[in-house]
DNA sequence: CATGAATGAGAGTTCATTCAT
DNA sequence: TATGAATGAACTCTCATTCAT
């Protein structure tokens, strides 16, 4: 049992070996124009390689998902899990959790709600559909908890935490696709960190009794 | 001069019909798995046509948004012009003409929120890009110009109103991506409306005095 | 058939004016990027109007050389008739005769040696590869009439004369190519005219008794 | 070491197994006809294969040169290193050596008198235009060291070896592709050794002394 | 497990040529 | 005679994926 579990683990290891290799090959030469064969190079590896741990290119794209969404469910929990139940207070931390996922991996961040409503999705394993699924699941239902507090607590408006949930992530992609957007357009100065903040300020007070 | 005038209709005809061509094989096949000779084939031309009025693939399909934002202009323009001044009055109908863009055309829709933050946006026409550009611009001022009296009359908090627009519209391309996404992933129900409901709700609450 | 003569020279003088504009766009494209569009857009024509004239691309391309095999010819049989008969003072006006040739358009008389050994020549019309032949054969017997004065004059040695005309033909068209060849691969400069000179003088050397 | 060293014979094989098979239809279907299928298939590989080894078509088209430089090159240095030192003789072996080098393949040696003055030159990469430069200067500077020799043993004429040279390259090349025009055109007898053999003859009486 | 050469379908694009007007 | 929009075959080249070693 110990030789398999540590033989899972390696296996585990070159995925993530492969996983970050390809995320330097996409932030230098974007996510269109990298080829399989880019990021084995950067892996240090053959080609062949990368379809021993990844069924295909669209499944190591949205593996890329995976890792972030567990960074951010990790991050959501840690809110709840605190000690204080100000719910002003708990919105400022959701406000930084999030922001701190979208500065963990910008790029990364904006493929995935790219992946999010494309047919990429639908070739996907049913496996990691599902765990993206789950993943995603577990990120609203713990963002809708913090609603559900303050809902409970009448400071927030009697408002179904879910679509609380859905708005505030909406919010979030929003803001972030559209001021990358704007940035690129333009050559201007990145505004996400600012209209993020004026964002989740009209958000909140938007569903403040 | 008469001739040439038609001429020009004509070749207009001829764009817009390949578009519409477009816009039915993308519905079928999804984005990314359309050729141009699916196109061309749907449009009963030859390949080579297609290129006498796209300078390439990208442009083509970059021509699509166009269409949408000028109808988005157009009806954000009418929601200006209106003798209403009420500042909720003014919100309800920003909401429907939003809300009107969006069932105009789903998929065209949908693929220019893509399109915002994509690299294809940097292969196009300097012509092209400058009238997405200008066209972007257009909205988001007329929607300014919304918030913009909303803060003079006093109804609405002292915030700068080109924020307020860009925030809105980061709200209706999130609202629209996320449901859209769920719809797909859990062959669910179509949430958009309802959605977009809530979030405007919440967010004219937010900017309300 | 006064009109009929007057519309055949029309049509020759459309023919010519294509040739010229197809000339000008060569020097600044390359044979092998000018495409028949170019072509019609350099002589204010439709692309439709220039196979009015020309049955097709190839034939185009040839008839180029007829001109300049037409010139050619011309400067040859001046040499041949003028009083002087000594042997030196013809090649000398051979020799000027040849540079004149090549001065007189560079890129047409290097594409006309390309196309003697190319496969576009079989796909001709047997009408316009006809008078290649007959205005070639003209040229290379009015060449060799000078080298049969001066054989027997016995001034040159006993060759066939036909023999040097392809001799010296062979000698100018390699010595254009491969200086040509030079001048484009190290960027230096243009020795086609002095070692034109210098061959001619070896020839001279080799052929005079 | 053996191993890295085998791989790299077997794929400078696979190369010269290409250039096989691209020899052999380019003398079936003429140059201009040929497209990278027709090589695949004629040797037995799939068309991506062949941009394993050759970046793109001209390069293909271009390493046919280089090989036949190679031996006009080595047959040209047996010339210069071998015991004879008459001047005569020499240039006697410089025909037989010229004269084998047309034989060894003539569509290639045609194909690379093209290649000299075509645009294809300037679209090669550095590196093969580099070699091919190389190949020729060696094989120019060989042959002008024969002259120079008989030069200095004061048998030719005092001029620039170097453009002797030259011009006996022209005179080769310039034949070659005249008689092969002759011999197309006028579907006549091949008289390329013949009047080689009296051009080098005249030119041979041209630089002596 | 790892390799990497080979695959081969298929993409976008070009352009000589045609033909209805 | 002139047009020029339309054609469509043909091209080069890419790249995700496979499989013998």
């Amino acid at each position: 049992m110990g030789i398999r579990e540590r033989k899972e683990r390696e296996k585990e290891r070159r995925r993530q070996q492969i996983m970050v290799a390809a995320k330097r090959v996409f932030s230098t030469k974007g996510f269109s124009k990298t080829t399989m064969e880019d990021i084995a190079k950067e892996a240090e590896l053959s080609p062949g390689t990368l379809y021993l741990y990844f069924k295909n290119k669209d499944e190591l794209y949205a593996s890329l998902s995976l890792r972030i969404l567990q960074y951010l469910i990790i991050r959501l929990e840690h809110v709840v899990n605190q000690e204080i139940k100000d719910p002003r207070k708990r919105m400022e931390a959701l406000k930084e959790a999030m922001y701190d996922v979208y500065e963990f991996d910008p790029m990364i961040l904006i493929n995935m709600f790219h992946l999010q409503s494309s047919d990429t999705l639908k070739n996907l394993t049913p496996e990691l559909l599902g765990e993206i699924k789950n993943l995603s699941k577990k990120s609203l239902e713990t963002m809708a908890s913090i609603f559900q507090d303050g809902v409970q607590e009448d400071y927030f408006i009697n408002k179904n935490p879910i679509v609380m949930a859905d708005i505030v992530w909406s919010l979030f992609s929003g803001v972030i696709l559209w001021e990358t957007s704007k940035k690129i357009i333009n050559n201007q100065k990145d505004y996400v960190k600012s209209t993020l903040e004026s964002a989740f300020e009209i958000f909140e007070r938007g569903i403040t009794k």
